[in-house]
DNA sequence: AAGGGTTGCTAAAACGATTTAGCAAACAGG
DNA sequence: CCTGTTTGCTAAATCGTTTTAGCAACCCTT
């Protein structure tokens, strides 16, 4: 039952043809390198028979290219980011790509270790989602021209691909959403983070809070909470906030504590409060009453970050691809005044 | 700008030290070998001075080793695996360990390829989720002694180690719960697998139900359909099957279109209908009524988990480790009559 | 039959680290 | 002073591919 794991070397003893030969013949060569459709055969029949797979590590260390894409997200246990991934894996895969992938919990030296093992791996190409503190390594990257899609949130004025949401219009509509429907104290519970889209969120609630004459109610709390804590803060806010007739959360995890939040307070969505989440969550949908959302283009973003990180890595396309994607709001009840 | 990426022979010439003692001294083997503190400091510092980073492609080559564990999962979008994989991906990322991952979607070809791949390119260990058909490869990585769990399932009579939960108990378990909380007419709704979580999900409900008396609704579909058709086909189970006063689903995924289903038909929950899920999700928890589920211990999973590979990477145990973990059964307010 | 082109193949170098085997100098013991 | 051991270091082999450079044989063409 102990199989032997041949190598080049030993095919080419055993048929008594050049490991040269065998290798071009592999490699789909054999007509470039004019093999003769016999040995070409006969090297094929010996290989189906001892079943030969070639080392990949050798193969990678020698050429360089290891078919392995780096994916570093936020935190792979969040919905958002985890069907980006499988999406990103499916058509990676397709093209011969494996994923490997890093959550950085938006903890800057985390990010820092996994861009420098990304890097000390040489992989073909990275689709990263950055945190604060990493753009040295960024730049690094992309100078070195490895193929590198930046997703979720860029870098301000930088020369990067990047496929991100159209941030700060669809928070803007969030609020035009609400003020349409009738609410005029409008929260808005958020993670303090220098992050671009985070920023433009904000940006997106504030001017269309000052565009619709209303008065801005901002909560601002720590990415790296326990859930219990930021329900907790919520609580706080929504107490403290009596005023307020809806509040727009800017993520899912922030919404979903949201909804704890209100329920431990008893409030009625949408009579009491309503609710308006960025970032859509299957929950959102099952939810009593269900929860209006902005969605993010999941699919589009993944075909579009694949696209654009196959076509640096087969061309070595040079062109800047910065993609802004709309989002989509979907109006469900808890929006709605009665 | 440009960088230059140095080798061990570029060090080597420019310090006027051989390769050897440099890589003698980068691996810690300075004292072991010999090497004077002198040299070592001086090339410690050099090394630190021009960030030399140690190609680790070659590297990998020569020692055979990847650091590299493969994860093979079902879905990464299930929250029940995105979950564990960040546990996984955390508690390997301790020891230096990097996580390859990809889902099989349940699908045997698949499967057999992703195992393919991670043979070929020979990662150091391996997390697993089998599919149906993957037995060969699986006894293939076993044989030749690489460092392999399973998890979630297993083969049964198989020497393979694995951590998966007591399906059968949880199972009857959750039957039980309904039964002492009054329901009666207790409909199983599951996917058609052989997969051995599955028939044990199925073995439990029926133990349960022959041992309290009842009467047995089993509603079996196919894992690869679409949500809506899969919520079409337990709106249909449903309608058939009035007499039910309650339903048990086998997975949070089926759940989640149960709860899809139940809406549509305009059921209460729990008075015209009792619910419980196999397996957690934040939805049920904000869901209105709470659901019922019977939660796994990822946490714990994880752990053990890695904790079982980690021994038979470093000290190449070869005891057999074969686990079984309780789940618990969270009572919420879908399976309390009132 | 000489020169030039094509055909069919291969020897050997290369990738960049780790590891084995061993050399020269210094030291110690009698 | 000679022998044997320890100290401190290194040359060269090695891992298994890919790729470069080129050789020998054959076929034309004139």
């Amino acid at each position: 039952m102990k199989k032997k794991t041949y190598t080049l070397a030993d095919l080419a003893k055993k048929l008594n043809v050049s490991a040269t030969s065998i290798s071009f013949i592999l490699n789909g060569k054999a007509e470039e390198k004019r093999i003769s459709a016999d040995l070409k055969e006969k090297v094929l029949r010996f290989v189906e028979e001892v079943n030969y797979k070639p080392n990949l590590l050798a193969r990678s260390f020698r050429t360089g290219k290891t078919n392995i894409i780096g994916l570093m997200v936020e935190d792979i246990s969040n919905s958002f980011f985890s069907k980006l991934a499988r999406l990103i894996e499916e058509k990676a895969n397709q093209y011969g790509y494996k994923i490997l992938y890093g959550s950085t919990g938006n903890v800057p030296d985390k990010a820092k270790e996994l861009m420098q093992m990304f890097i000390d791996r040489r992989l073909d190409g990275y689709i990263i989602a950055p945190t604060e503190g990493i753009r040295d390594e960024i730049d690094q990257l992309v100078n070195s021209h490895v193929p590198l899609v930046l997703f979720d949130r860029h870098y301000e004025s930088s020369q990067h691909d990047y496929v991100v949401l159209d941030n700060y219009q669809c928070a803007f509509n969030a609020v035009k959403h609400l003020v349409d429907n009738g609410f005029k104290e409008i929260g808005f519970v958020t993670i303090n983070s220098v992050q671009q889209q985070m920023q433009q969120r904000l940006a997106g609630y504030q001017a269309a809070i000052e565009a619709y004459g209303l008065k801005p109610y901002i909560k601002l709390m720590a990415y790296n909470l326990e859930d219990a804590k930021k329900c907790k803060l919520i609580v706080d806010f929504l107490k403290k906030s009596k005023q307020l007739d809806a509040v727009f959360f800017s993520t899912n995890y922030l919404s979903i504590n949201g909804l704890r939040a209100i329920k431990e307070l008893g409030l009625a969505i949408p009579k009491d409060l309503g609710v308006l989440s960025f970032d859509d969550h299957v929950a959102f949908e099952l939810h009593n009453p269900t929860i209006t959302a902005i969605a993010q283009p999941i699919d589009q973003m993944a075909d579009q970050l694949i696209k654009i990180l196959l076509a640096k890595l087969s061309v070595n396309e040079e062109h800047l691809h910065q993609i802004t994607l709309p989002g989509t709001l979907i109006s469900r009840n808890s929006s709605l005044k009665q």
